[in-house]
DNA sequence: TAAATCGTCC
């Protein structure tokens, strides 16, 4: 009785519909195709009700809640609506109902999850950060046998990560029986949204032992690396390895980490040849170069770049204003700063954020006018920010501004916000000063509130290699040689006479050696830019440069024997 | 038929 005319008809209306939905972009017409599907009774057909489900779900065009309908709708819902209502809702900016929805799914359990659902499902928790429901997971794809899936691990590394957890995203990366080029690239992007870069470089490492290749995700995420790392010479040859293998034409992101690691590298000639080479900008490729010249006081050369942008038709945005800022600051120029800090909120409607105050109060700070940065924190309405007071402290410093300085730590001290780096500053001041009475004040108030030191490590890249150093540090294997080296650099610091016949040796020289001086007088343990820079003087040929990173501070210098120590750049 | 990785800001 079944007329195969009928049920051809039938295949060929559904095939319309999909069609339809295919060539869909607006909710209007998503509710025409609706109506036609209700009209004809199609709304039971497997291949129409899913994918109408899914597009609604999950298409820019669609929309959740029309989504939601059609799935209570459904009598017997299968794994796949469920999934399509979670990636649905993770995607839509609702991570919490997909959570809540893999709940209502697990109570009813009249469908398994499959490892789509634990996907939606991780992709949810990481960015709900809910931190217990990613351990929640984490069990349940165990229990249900999904562990050994390279996307769900991958999913599962990312969800643990962007919740904090990086150790246990390692854990899991490294039980992982299979990892393919996603697998690595995102945990790479995970130390490196955390900020441990020297981990993220290390994977790479791994990467080249166990055989895997690189792409231009690993790219980006390795410059971007190398760039907090001051690893030039690395970055160096991934720029020539991206061009080898068309990284550039294929990727803008590539272009634009290569622009931000030369700039942080300061090869701001380097960074510029990039920017002239690319055949597409976007704003981050103008940012990252307006960035890179704003850090290194470049005011003039960022604000001609900013025009440029807006020649462009490119929209600055706030980091666009931020790297201007910054530039504007560390050069001086306290009237263009002024200038631009109101443009961005009179001309381009961009509310400034914490870090645009930051950066006022040091442009004020720095070229001396600290009443200035006072009264601009005492009117905002984030005046309770550390940053703020901490920015104000390290200016008073600068100045040598002993009121000014302790003004800066007792709103500190109110905020419960005051660290030894601050005690360490006012000390500084107070030691200006001549005030021997506030330095042991200083000392003993660490020493009473048991103030926590932040932790300072150094970088230092040598033959390509990024080697990390702490305080005292000898797990080296080239320890002895560091601290040799170490020795020789101040017998001869004595020998030369520094500290008695300052006339002779040049003002850069001089504040040198008394960096020098104050390391080597804090005893046996050596601070770690000194063990980095020892390692860089013994390990180097003479004339090569040398960047020590540290978490706290940049130095960079060249080796040229023990005197290249006073080239400090 | 569905899925996962990328950049500028301290």
């Amino acid at each position: 009785m079944i007329e195969i005319g009928g049920l051809g008809s039938k295949m060929c209306r559904a095939a319309k519909f999909l069609r339809f939905l295919q060539g869909c972009n607006s909710m209007d017409r998503l509710r025409k195709i609706h109506a036609q599907v209700l009209l004809h009774g199609y709304q039971d057909h497997p291949d129409v009700s899913d994918k109408l489900l899914s597009f609604c779900a999950t298409s820019a065009a669609g929309n959740l809640s029309f989504a939601r309908l059609l799935f209570s709708r459904l009598p017997h819902p299968a794994t796949n609506h469920w999934n399509a209502l979670i990636r649905g809702a993770a995607r839509g900016g609702v991570p919490l109902h997909a959570i809540s929805d893999y709940n209502v799914m697990m109570r009813r359990a009249s469908s398994r999850p499959d490892a789509f659902t634990f996907a939606f499902l991780l992709k949810a928790c990481a960015l709900a950060k809910a931190k217990s429901k990613c351990r929640e997971s984490h069990a349940s794809i165990v229990r249900s046998g999904f562990s050994s899936h390279v996307i769900v691990g991958t999913n599962l590394v990312r969800a643990y990560a962007d919740n904090g957890f990086i150790s246990e995203a390692r854990m899991v990366f490294d039980e992982m029986p299979e990892k393919d080029l996603v697998s690595w690239n995102s945990m790479i992007s995970c130390y490196c949204h955390a900020g441990v870069h020297d981990d993220a470089l290390k994977v790479y490492d791994e990467m080249r032992l166990a055989g895997v290749g690189l792409d231009e995700f690993t790219a980006v995420g390795l410059l971007s690396s190398c760039a907090h790392l001051g690893a030039l010479n690395f970055g160096v040859w991934i720029h020539k390895f991206a061009e080898e293998n068309g990284f550039l034409r294929r990727s803008l992101f590539v272009g634009n980490a290569l622009i931000d690691m030369y700039a942080k590298c300061g090869s701001l000639d380097k960074a510029h040849r990039v920017f002239d080479g690319m055949r597409r900008r976007d704003n981050f490729t103008w940012n990252s170069m307006i960035t890179g010249l704003g850090i290194h006081g470049h005011a003039d050369e960022a604000i001609s770049l900013f025009e440029r942008m807006l020649m462009a038709g490119v929209q600055p945005n706030s980091i666009s204003f931020l790297g201007l800022l910054m530039g504007c600051s560390h050069h001086g120029l306290v009237e263009d700063g002024l200038k631009y800090f109101q443009l961005m909120s009179s001309a381009y409607n961009i509310k400034p954020d914490l870090k645009h105050y930051g950066c006022m109060v040091d442009m004020f700070g720095r070229a001396g006018k600290l009443d200035k940065a006072l009264e601009f924190i005492n009117d905002l309405s984030c005046k309770d920010d550390p940053v703020l007071w901490r920015t104000l402290l390290n200016a008073s410093r600068i100045h040598g501004n002993l009121e000014m300085g302790e003004i800066a730590i007792q709103n500190l001290v109110k905020l419960s916000a005051h660290n030894a780096g601050d005690c360490a500053l006012l000390s500084d001041i107070y030691e200006h000063a001549g005030d021997g009475e506030g330095v042991s004040r200083m000392r003993k108030m660490v020493k009473d509130q048991g103030i926590k030191t932040t932790p300072g490590w150094s970088w230092i890249e040598i033959h390509g290699k990024v080697r990390k150093f702490v305080v005292g540090d000898t797990s080296h294997a080239e320890s002895k040689e560091i601290y040799k080296k170490l020795k020789e650099m101040i017998s001869k610091a004595d020998s030369l006479g520094y500290a008695k016949e300052t006339s002779k040796i040049s003002e850069k020289d001089h504040s040198t050696v008394k960096w020098l001086e104050k390391y080597v007088d804090d005893g046996a343990d050596y601070h770690s830019e000194m063990l980095a820079i020892a390692l860089g003087l013994a390990t180097t040929p003479e004339g090569t440069s040398l960047r020590i990173v540290k978490n706290l501070r940049e130095y960079g210098l060249k080796n040229s024997g023990f005197t290249g120590l006073c080239e400090m750049l």
